[in-house]
This record gives C-alpha cells, structure tokens and sequence, in this order.
DNA sequence: CCCTATCTTGAATGTACATTCAACAAAGGA
DNA sequence: TCCTTTGTTGAATGTACATTCAAGATAGGG
C-alpha cells in the first residue's frame, strides 16, 4: 500500500485561487499543477478532469464561505450589526484582496452560463443555498423586532445578495472605499 | 480599386452576441467567422486581431446602448417613472433573453480582470460612462424635485448601477420573473 | 525482507486554437 | 481593355491545451 502525500485542502484552495484570479477557462492544467505542487497524473488520479477540480474546489469554497458566515451571525445578539460587519468584510475583499475581490461562485456562474450546463446548476444550488443562509438570519431579525418594514425574510434576503453582487461588480469599475463603503450602508439602509 | 462588401455594424453585432453568449475566450475565431459570415483573412484585416473585433464590438455595444438609453429618456417628463421602464427593459432581458441576459461590459471585465489591463481599461470606462449618463438624468430628477432625499446625482447613480449589476447576476441564479420584478421595484423604491 | 497494491512522475498524444499568407477576384482609372 | 490596387479565400502554421500512460517510487502486510 501507499498513502497519498498531498493535502486535500491544500491543493483545493490553491486551485480555487487559480479560478478566482483568471477563470474557469483560462486556468490551464499547467497552472493548477504549479498552484498545486501536483503534477498532471495525481491531479487527474484524484479529480478525474479540469471540471472535477473545478468542482471540488467550488465545494471547499462553499465550506470555506460558509464557516465564515456561520461564526460571524452565531453568536450575534444584534443581527443588522453584523450584517454591517459582513458587508465591511467583502468591501476590504474588495479593495485589497487579490483573488478575493470576486466571489467564485457568481464570477464562474457568469462565465460558463450557456457553455455547461452542469457546472451552472452546482453553481447555482450553491447561490441559492447562500440566499438562504441569509433569509434565515433575517428572520432572526424580524423575531427580534430589529426589522420591522414588513416585509418578508425572502424578499430581504434576495435584495441583499443582489447588493454583494452588485457591490463586488462596481468595485471592478470604481476601487475608491469610499464610494464602496457608502454603497455598502445604502445597502444597509435599503433594508432596514 | 474594390471596396469592402461587408456591413460592419452587421459583423459587430453577431460578434457582439458571440462574446455575450459564451465569453471572450471562449468565443473562437471559428464561431466568429460562422457569426459574422467572414473569413478569417477578412476579419483580420479589417480587425488586426481576436482582441481587435472585441473591442471594435464593445464600441458598437456602447453605441446601441447608450442610443437606446437617450431615446428613453430625451423626452421624459417624469425620470422616476422612465427609469422604472428602463429597470423593466433589463427585467425582460433577463428573462428571455438568449444572448441580452448579460452586459457585454459586465461579464467582461468579470473574466478578464486581473488578466488584460488594455480591454480592462477600456470596459472601465465604458462602464464609467454609463454610469455618468445615469448621474445625468437623476441629476434632472433633483432639479425637478422628483427626488428629495438629499442626496447627490453622483450617489444615486453608483447605487442604480450597482442594483443593474446585481439584478443581471441575481437573474443568473434565479429566472422567477415575480423576484426580479420585486426586486426592481425595491431598486426603485431605494433611491426615490 | 520481499511483494504487491497504490501513488507519483513527466514525457507523449491528439486536438483546438489564433494567426498568417499566397493565390485568386473584383473594380476603377488610364 | 488592361493594369494596379484592394478585398477575399481557406488551407497551412505553430502554439498551447487537456488528458493519458508506462515507468518508477513507496509503504505496509506476510
């Protein structure tokens, strides 16, 4: 017998990097075999194909994302608070991060729209369960009479990740924190 | 002497719709030569390069939008209620759209950030633009007194933009007309 | 200590791509 | 009419890619 050398994790953040910074296209196999300290035979034995790796790594992201988003809200006694943290979070992405100044999922969701079909409905779910990560600590809201407009949890959920998308898509035409920090509590107050 | 036979605003805008549909580095030169009915020798004389009939389509993209964008609002007498229509335009696009479901300008500069500074740059301010033209007719909005929250054309303007954005993304995730009708309603509601 | 099952290595393979170019066609001036 | 200039054609070129695979390495069981 003989074990596998590598890390799992490892190697999936480094190629999610990858797909973060050039996309799913334009990340080759030679890319993701330096990223990944990996040669082509081992990436293959483990992922199968470029879309297996594409995969797997958009599911240790999703973990990743979701870690993050399930100890921030936890222990949250004021959630609009720490929403207005969260929203701080991704415009700091946004102005210095490298690879994170995208979000993996809707950068590869928009890219391969129309070409696979496949890749779109994992993406997809993934967005939609993000949605819903969001409904259920706005309800948490609206119980706790922070909220108190009237309208539903969904319908708040949907405005909001409407808002990162939007918000992680004009910080590639305009990169000035202040106009991103002031969209970031229009945001906010659009929603409370 | 002989003079071109092609139309070029014909050739752009099937190209204009290749880039749409499936990317920039997607699209090969051979989807491009079926779309436009062009040789390879044609297109890059007339282009120079892949890069070339990109950026020629991106103009031409900007040309019709921005034709389009003036003809709705030249004549308006109330904005609010012209940019609810232009909010509807996008809506509709976003759900029946084959190749209108994405910005050209968006979804490229999504792929090639961090990739090509040159098309980068160019999409910038493309997108720069649009939101100038939207700051504009808001600007009319405040002077009218149809909108009387305090605050600037330049504020509302990145606020619309970003909710477009978001909007396209979102649709990308969820086709249910109902959501995307609400949530252009909230879009207005938002900055009025 | 050796054997075998598993992992690693990286060169080889075939394909798809962007781009070039030499041969051909047309059109207008001389 | 013919000649020159410009447009058109599409096969040929070299490159970069995803994927494969045979040879080598390693670890644990017998």
């Amino acid at each position: 017998m003989r074990t596998a050398e590598f890390d799992t994790e490892f190697v999936l953040r480094q190629a999610m990097a990858m797909f973060m910074l050039h996309g799913y296209a334009k990340t080759s196999m030679q890319k993701l075999t330096q990223a990944t300290h990996l040669h082509p035979g081992s990436l293959y034995a483990a992922f199968g194909s470029k879309k297996g790796i594409f995969l797997a790594a958009t599911e240790q992201y999703q973990t990743d994302r979701n870690t993050q988003f399930t100890a921030l809200f936890e222990h949250s006694s004021c959630i609009l608070e720490t929403l207005k943290q969260y929203l701080n979070i991704i415009v700091q992405e946004c102005i210095d991060g490298e690879a994170t100044k995208v979000c993996l999922l809707t950068k590869s969701i928009s890219e391969v729209e129309g070409n696979d079909p496949q890749i779109c409905h994992v993406l997809r779910t993934n967005l939609t369960a993000y949605e819903h990560a969001f409904a259920q600590q706005l309800q948490k809201a609206i119980d706790n009479k922070e909220i108190t407009n009237g309208r539903s949890a969904i319908e708040l959920a949907r405005f909001c990740v409407m808002g990162i998308y939007g918000l992680r898509t004009y910080a590639l035409t305009n990169q000035d924190p202040d106009a991103l920090n002031q969209l970031a509590n229009e945001l906010l107050a659009a929603i409370s």
